[in-house]
DNA sequence: CCCGAGGCTACAAACGTTTGCATTTCGACG
DNA sequence: CGTCGAAATGCAAACGTTTGTAGCCTCGGG
């Protein structure tokens, strides 16, 4: 029923091959022929098969996009940026979700694999021997993820984490908690190992509370723990995570930033709207995910770029971290002097 | 590089067409060719190109998903029932953001048409008619609209609408607002016509700001309006907006519920974590998800179903509503009593 | 007047499948 | 022993493109 190349060749009375060049390479057909042929394509509203064309060519105009959770808030702008970029060069993309598993993420990178020209790897959860395998089945740009020499776009979480541990040394802090993330999470064990050095080197004590879930649940869910730690301020592995910590301390009688301070890390929407607004790593995702598909369509010019690209990311101070209740640490009783 | 179907056919020593058959009627192959074949793909990492397939039998196993703005959180979890539902039926999403545009919304269809086997049109902003021409060229199932006898699933947002209205005026409220949506929303039309019936039967004022755009920003610009205005409760299009109105009320030295109650619509997960938390009305969007997949899907099993699926609402009573403040409407300077 | 060179177009093969039809084999039945 | 049918497999066309090659025509230069 849709017109194919034959039909507007039939109606224009040329070749079906006139046709095709007529779009895919214009200045190889007489000008005059070229209009005519656009005219009855127009009419029949004739556009080219992009799987029959894919066929041939080898080049789908598609890219895959795989993330973890797209309900995390901290994927939709990148998904968003990255379709818009990629659209922006007539691609189209598959969006698959692998809801933190592993075996699914191997199994939606294969299964997209001829359909695609190349596939976003976000966050991936992967071992790094399966990912460089995979990279030779199909073009693949890692985020969030610093694999061999794979192609990556990461976002700078190790200098954030510093940063966070720093503004928090700095208003006073000493017991530090880390709250992190799931398993088998690069940016977890980035953010694990900045801010152990980073606690180290102000002299601060930081216990790591985890692995756990990077969802409000999973924040909520060590919310007594952290309560009754000796912990004066948190870090947590995302802003999801914190704000479900926050709001395990309320319910636990706890206040933000009174009693215990927290930091999360994304920097999504929602932390500007939270009572109190959650101080923050901010994270360049839709940067991030432009730049991924930036450098995925650049694959094919030159060959093996094999870029790196580094974002920086950024501590934004807001209410939910103060310097530390001097009643609170220690046994109760004791007073302390100004801070 | 990758396997072909003739590879596997050369390897185990038969044709491709017994090959084909292997995997796409092994009844009619003998059972020990059949595993044999089976060893060899396995072996070859052989894969189906699923565009040659689609070529020929007219079936992509694509599904398209148009959203106006994925990063509206309405939408995550939309799209994210929506794929995993599709992927069950092995089906995988293309997701288009169209940024509530509604010509890139045709473009959109249009250009996805010959890579899929349905379109999934979410909160369409396009006429009925256009609508209903693009249909013709694809199958489309619509979520959140109403548009001829088209295959659709709606939410019944008029219903929640009306039990907002209701809740607000059995509270005491007599003045209401209604922040409306996007100029070309189905779901904004519904929501105003249904208030405003509930706010007659009930005996309340309602008046509508608006349209308005359908994020935190568009609450946000409203606030002055409202909060200078004489309504003591305000229903907003959506839970972003509602947001956004909170604090811009907040920023205003407006408090909720004190001084003015906001129902939001949609529930996102955010919605549990203001504070005050949002009382607003619940939206199954993971359910339409699923709905709309299986709807597509089921499109050809038995030809113009042309079902309609009206799934429940119901409306969440939380922290940002209360009984009216008797002292606001007057002019300021008196100092309010208990609440 | 002839030759060569462009410019333009047609032809046909190829991409990786599916599928109707033909062919082969074999066992059973009359 | 011949025939029929079913089961299993091969054959080839088709899906809608792209693209290398070959053909035709025209035109300018010698």
């Amino acid at each position: 029923m849709p017109a194919t190349i034959r039909d507007v060749a039939k109606a224009s009375g040329v070749h079906i091959s006139t046709v095709s060049r007529t779009f895919s390479a214009p200045h190889l057909v007489n000008v005059e022929t070229r209009t005519r042929v656009q005219a009855c394509a127009e009419q029949l509203g004739y556009r080219p098969n992009r799987a029959a064309r894919a066929l041939i060519t080898g080049r789908t105009f598609n890219i895959g996009l795989i993330v973890a959770d797209i309900a995390n808030p901290f994927f939709p702008p990148l998904v968003k940026a990255a379709e818009s970029q990629a659209r922006r060069h007539d691609h189209h993309i598959f969006v698959a979700d692998t809801n933190e598993d592993a075996v699914v993420e191997e199994d939606l990178v294969r299964a997209l694999a001829k359909q695609v020209d190349g596939v976003l790897l976000c966050s991936p959860r992967m071992s790094n021997s399966l990912i460089e395998q995979l990279s030779r089945e199909v073009p693949l740009v890692i985020v969030n993820r610093q694999v061999g020499g794979l192609p990556a776009v990461v976002m700078d979480v190790a200098y954030g984490a510093r940063r966070a541990v720093e503004h928090l040394a700095g208003l006073g802090h000493r017991r530090l908690a880390l709250v992190s993330g799931p398993r088998g999470s690069w940016t977890s064990r980035e953010i694990r190992r900045a801010a152990t050095a980073a606690a180290r080197t102000a002299r601060c004590e930081l216990s790591i509370v985890g692995p756990n879930l990077p969802t409000e649940e999973g924040g909520l869910s060590v919310a007594e723990q952290i309560a009754h730690g000796p912990a004066t301020a948190v870090l947590a592995y995302n802003d999801l995570m914190a704000i479900g910590l926050m709001e395990g301390l309320h319910a636990a009688g706890v206040r933000t930033p009174e009693d215990i301070s927290v930091v999360g890390i994304d920097d999504i929407t929602l932390s500007r709207l939270t009572r109190p607004k959650l101080t923050t790593v901010a994270m360049p995702t839709a940067t991030a995910g432009r730049a991924a598909v930036d450098m995925l369509l650049a694959y094919g010019d030159d060959r093996r770029t094999t870029a790196h690209v580094n974002l920086q990311t950024e501590l934004v101070v807001r209410d939910s971290t103060a310097a530390p209740n001097p009643r609170r640490p220690a046994e109760p009783g004791d007073a302390a002097g100004t801070v």
